[in-house]
DNA sequence: TTTTTTTGTTTAATCGATTAAACTTACATT
DNA sequence: AATGTAAGTTTAATCGATTAAACAAAAAAA
């Protein structure tokens, strides 16, 4: 069994010339490197007689370049980023990158700890969907001048390059319909987490209720802790429809939250929308089978994941190129779990 | 900026030695190399001083081995091989390797060029899943002993290593469920395809209606296309339903057909289980969360996972080892909507 | 004292590909 | 005939790390 792979030196040898010869003709620099005739075309024969594939970490040894782009998000396992991740991956495949996908868990630390095991594999540059905490490795890497783009969420304080979704908009847009439905008390549960776009995300749902001259009950607005999503999801929604001023709408900022809260709101027997109606962001078909098809913030997945490769693969091309800063629309896809007051059925 | 990275080199200049200490030292290989106390004390703290990272890329064409392994599979964004890929992605760090995830839709030739590509970038062995019509694939990279392991599918005409679920026995299992639970028009919609996972699960459901002398109505048992399974799971279950010996209960073969299926089943506003009861494979939080919670059958998914990277880490250590097939078993998980017919509400 | 052994360190080849520079011929120009 | 130019090819350094082999100096054995 012939296992050895072919090199270079192979094609040389069985051609009778040097490898500088096979490697001219095998890039097409044929032409500037004046190589015979003849002997280009013996060696491209040799070299697909042999089926000769190149070695791509001797290539990228010599080059400094491994057209490998790393790519750090919180989990795969998690549709959001599960679907992100195909999209860069088809993206970056169109220009002959090869992605390593890592999952941080929403830990700095594992984050970090990722970065510089891709660092060490010499990837040519990141997309970072980043973690709590992780400024300061995000400033790191802007000091090492290691190319990246931030994708999903940014650092307001820090100027990089980035790719997000316009979530003050997004969630302002969410209250807004449900005010418009004939919803008066509006409750909005949150990860507890300084990140700037859960920040917008709380800020769009307030400003949307101000904007209506509504209070701003704090019994409305639950922050729970990812580590504990699920016990502190079944408080938040507890407490808010226990109270006296008893929420009958709520709006998930994630994804992960939704599907939580929706679990509970089953167990509890609440009917949406008449019980409770709901709004979350995210997309996933749990929403489409739901018994009552969820409303939901639709971000730009496809629009997000494709830029960030784009906008990466440029500064790769081109390290001078200007920052850029890209804000995306959510789109507001309305269904029946959001449906107007005035509509729901009597029972 | 001192953006440069540094090598061993700057370290044995730094140290006034030769790089050759330096990689011993840094190696552990201090005592068979005999290095002197002081010099290795010196080198150890220049190192780190000067955060020495080593280059993998030159380590890797050195050594030809890489610590990457690739995972081919259908769909990342498919939450089933998400999930896989989660696993296998943390127990291969748990061993230092780096995992490239590659998606290949099903189709043999992406599967064909991801493998050509990720064999270029070296990567060590391979867990794949494989696709339809890859047989001759995967039989040459036997031939060329490229280490890989098959998870989930295989082919019964090739020897090779592999980790999946007992597919028939899952099915089977699913069959004299619904047969216990009173059901007697019991329907399978799977893919039509030759894989064998595929021709397991069909055979699992035909022996379970066997055993139990059922006739097998060919009129239960559809096979849709991958490509166009939105519209053939409509057409599949119309036909089901609107015979004169119409399904009262459908098992679902994919997670993928069974969204399909319920969505449709939604439309129709058949309610489950009482007009349809529904058994599916995989499992995902849609399943939790409908309003009839529906009966699955849960893959092992960790432990599929895990073996693989086990069995292909053992592969590169030992190549000699021999051949392993592993086997697990799914577990079916009853929920309402497989629930005793006995025990429907009459409406 | 001479020889052998031990200890400590350097040299240089290697992995596979790239590429500037050097080197041969052959041909053209004066 | 002498010189210049173009065409075609090879040499050798390089990327960064590893490691067998060579080497030198000091210590031990004869």
């Amino acid at each position: 069994m012939n296992t050895k792979k072919i090199s270079l030196k192979d094609i040389a040898v069985k051609a009778g010339v040097s490898t500088a010869l096979v490697s001219y003709v095998l890039n097409g620099k044929e032409k500037e490197s004046r190589v015979g005739q003849e002997i280009a075309k013996k060696i491209k024969e040799i070299a697909s007689e042999l089926n000769y594939q190149p070695n791509h970490l001797a290539k990228s040894l010599r080059s400094g370049k491994t057209h490998t782009i790393g790519l750090v998000i919180a989990d795969i396992s998690n549709p959001f980023f599960a679907n992100i991740a195909r999209v860069v991956e088809d993206e970056a495949k169109k220009s002959g990158y090869t992605v390593i996908i890592g999952s941080s868990d929403e830990k700095a630390e594992k984050a970090w700890d990722l970065l510089n095991v891709l660092i060490n594999r010499q990837v040519d540059g990141f997309i970072i969907v980043s973690s709590e905490h992780s400024e300061s490795h995000i400033r790191h890497l802007k000091e090492r001048n290691i190319p990246f783009v931030l994708l999903d969420r940014h650092f307001p304080d820090l100027q990089t390059d980035f790719v997000a979704t316009n979530n003050y908009k997004a969630s302002y847009d969410a209250g807004v319909h449900l005010v418009e439905g004939g919803y008066e008390h509006i409750g909005l549960i949150a990860y507890k987490s300084d990140m700037y776009h859960m920040r917008e995300r709380i800020r769009g749902y307030r400003q949307a209720l101000k904007d209506h001259h509504f209070d701003l009950n704090p019994n409305w607005l639950k922050e729970v802790r990812f580590e504990n999503i699920e016990k502190e999801v079944k408080i938040a929604i507890d407490e808010m429809i226990s109270s006296k001023d008893k929420v009958d709408s709520i709006i998930f900022a994630t994804y992960g939250l939704a599907i939580n809260g929706l679990k509970y709101i089953n167990e509890l027997k609440l009917k949406v929308p008449s019980d409770l109606a709901i709004v979350s962001f995210g997309q996933a078909e749990v929403f489409d089978l739901y018994y009552c098809p969820i409303t939901y913030l639709k971000q730009p997945l496809e629009m997000l994941g494709k830029t960030s490769v784009e906008l990466l693969l440029e500064k790769l091309k081109n390290p001078d190129v200007g920052m850029k800063q890209i804000l995306m629309e959510a789109k507001l896809i309305v269904r029946d779990s959001s449906m107007a007051r005035s509509l729901h059925k009597i029972s």
